[in-house]
DNA sequence: TTGGTACTGCAACATAGTTGCATTAGATTT
DNA sequence: AAATCTAATGCAACTATGTTGCAGTACCAA
């Protein structure tokens, strides 16, 4: 596996992944690039750069699915079990920076967290 | 607002509830009802429910939605803010009875969480 | 420059969940 | 026990997200 070739779609969806520190929707990237590339494209393009390990996916509290970049994954290994932050109010998603401490529960054999945190971001709670 | 009327697919569905400790999804509670009442009954009743703090919903790693029995919730408050586990064989949840502290994070106003441990649960790890 | 095949577009599909509206059936009153 | 009010239901049509098969296109290596 591998993303063998670079495309003009791929690239174009990497150049938005750097220019976004945030999470990424996949409903948001079909819309931002539905006039460069059909949605199949699109679905098929993030599972193969997951896959690389160049994004990590998430479903948010709606059940949507989000991608953001991997800071310490690799395609064998998502290492990031970091927590994501949703705001209510405006629907962002950021990656938070925080290692989670995956709980030990007495006999259940737990192999991964996904950690979603629900409040107000910055920027709507100034106002 | 109430479940001002105990109809019989209330009860059907309250029945269901009380039959299961584990988590159901709506899927699978609206192909168990499907020759007792339509889909868009169960959907509104699991509404009417969960307003009233009899159920709690939570989305599941695939984005489905399901719902389990409160056990120190009410209509005003869910105060469950336990983690849910999800087989990733069976796909079965349960809710898990131990207490999560919700991380601080600097800068970040949390309102709650939703933590979803993934694994392998005791049926599934025999074989 | 040529050829293999990864990648894309399109159309059709699958599934979860929602909405409007006419009808039905709980609960309450008389 | 009948009348009445309106919450609750069924149905059909819809929206949205995500998936699949296949024919055609465009990367990249040789």
């Amino acid at each position: 596996m591998g993303i063998i070739r670079k495309t003009k779609s791929v690239e174009l969806l990497l150049d938005i992944f750097s220019q976004n520190s945030n999470a990424l929707s996949v409903v948001n990237l079909v819309k931002k690039t539905k006039n460069q590339m059909n949605k199949t494209t699109v679905y098929r393009i993030l599972e193969r750069l997951e896959s690389e390990g160049v994004v990590h996916s998430f479903n948010d509290i709606n059940g949507n699915k989000w991608y953001a970049k991997c800071h310490s994954c690799s395609s064998d290994n998502h290492l990031d079990s970091h927590p994501h932050f949703q705001c209510k109010d405006c629907g962002a998603i950021e990656c938070l920076s925080v290692e989670i401490a995956i709980p030990k529960v007495p006999n259940f054999q737990i192999d991964s967290a996904e950690i979603m945190l629900v409040g107000t971001c910055r920027n709507c709670s100034i106002v």
